[in-house]
DNA sequence: CAGGTATATTCGGATTTCCGAATGTACTAA
DNA sequence: TTAGTACATTCGGAAATCCGAATATACCTG
């Protein structure tokens, strides 16, 4: 994970809008994120990869559900980053309820 | 300057690396950066003025030389992301000798 | 004035990124 | 087994981004 990768993976609005929930939730399933962001599922789906190939993102399986969480290994710089862009993410993109869709 | 503006802005090897040397030298002209960077002048000048208008970095003009620094307005929390990022680009782009080109 | 330097901008094309649609896989339940 | 749900992946095109080359502007010097 360089500063460059993570860069870009923030550089989306829905990747940003995924991390920033997924921390904030501590770890959440796709179906919840589908129905929070609004976005279909296979672009949620593709983001998630993204995120979780370049090591921001972890998954846990449970039957047909997966739950994704930051990745435990993440250096004290981009957890960093992320802190200091949580307030301001939110404020940017307000989302009503401050709780899981209850999808799963 | 919102989270995704800076995000996008850092996403772009040139412009992280220019917003990080801008920054830890306080002020820098436009030669000093291509010869630092190695990147062709058009190339430098197009990023900065992308920088420059998103609010990130200001400038000044003396004589025939211009003069980049980070905003003054900068938004805590995008200076905390800053700060964050320096160590680690620093080593993801290492650069021989901790001086201006000297250039002007 | 002419020539040189520093910087900015424009234009086209190449490359990258993103998305919609369709399909695939795995699990569950009846 | 069949049907349904949750998630992932592939493919092709659209859209955004980036860069090289050329040109423009401003200033300084002789």
């Amino acid at each position: 994970m360089t500063p460059l990768q993570l860069c870009k993976c923030l550089a989306d609005e829905t990747r940003l809008k995924i991390v920033m929930r997924v921390r904030q939730h501590g770890e959440l399933c796709v179906c919840d994120l589908v129905d929070t962001l609004g976005q279909p599922q296979p672009t949620v789906s593709r983001h998630l990869s993204q995120l979780r190939e370049c090591g921001l993102l972890a998954v846990r399986k449970d039957a047909q559900w997966a739950y994704y969480r930051l990745h435990e290994g993440l250096p004290v710089w981009a957890q960093e980053v992320l802190e200091a862009l949580q307030a301001p993410v939110r404020k940017q993109f307000p989302l009503k309820p401050d709780q899981r869709s209850g999808c799963c």
